[in-house]
DNA sequence: GCGTCGATGGCA
DNA sequence: GCCATCGACGCG
């Protein structure tokens, strides 16, 4: 079943600890890949200095101060284009950073990583603003919701203060293809106490 | 197994 | 001049 607006329309941090467990659905054509979605970042505003929406209403953050379910995607040090989807109602600039995710059926490609999920996704700058309750990019439910989901700080984001110590990433523990994580995986007894 | 670093482009 | 990153490399 394909997740309709009123899903999106909530706030950030609630869509991305919801996000795990759902499926990323993409169509090229005839072509249609698939994988599970096992890592998630709520960026919840623009009071939030690790969000971009922090610098306020540009031509690039636009899209984030619009109806929840639309994409916002951008590039990142030239290189890496990110995959968020826009949560929350008109004028609230919240949003979900999509980090990695396990592919399904005989898709064989590295999802682990924001870079290498956009990639693997064929997503790029063109795909900005895209309407998730379409037909080409969207997400459904899982099968089977993950047994736990467990919260860390954000990757990346030292510059923001204290913004960078609260708990908005969300993540399956027991996925092999959650980012920055199997250096520091935590016991099974550790990643309960995770456990949101 | 770990830290460091370079690539590269849009945005303020 | 900054980055919501990745992967290669060097050290030990």
């Amino acid at each position: 079943m394909k997740l309709a607006r009123s899903f999106y329309s909530r706030p950030a941090i609630t869509v991305a600890r919801e996000l795990i467990g759902k499926i990323l659905v993409r169509r090229v054509g005839t072509r249609e890949v698939r994988a599970r979605i096992v890592e998630t970042e709520a960026y919840v505003g623009e009071h939030d200095l690790a969000c971009h929406a922090a610098k306020g209403r540009t031509a690039r953050t636009e899209v984030m101060f619009g109806m929840g379910g639309h994409a916002y995607v951008y590039l990142i040090y030239g290189i890496h284009h990110m995959l968020n989807v826009v949560c929350s109602v008109e004028g609230d600039a919240q949003a979900v950073l999509i980090r990695a995710a396990e592919p399904l059926g005989e898709w064989r490609v590295n999802l682990t990583g924001p870079g290498n999920l956009a990639r693997g996704f064929q997503i790029s700058r063109s795909d900005n603003r895209l309407d998730l309750t379409g037909d080409a990019l969207f997400i459904i439910n899982g099968c089977t919701p993950p047994p736990r989901v467990a919260r860390t700080q954000r990757v990346g984001v030292d510059f923001s203060g204290h913004w960078k110590n609260r708990l908005l990433r969300f993540l399956d523990p027991d996925s092999p293809a959650v980012s920055h994580w199997k250096k520091s995986r935590p016991t099974k007894r550790e990643a309960k106490s995770h456990c949101a």
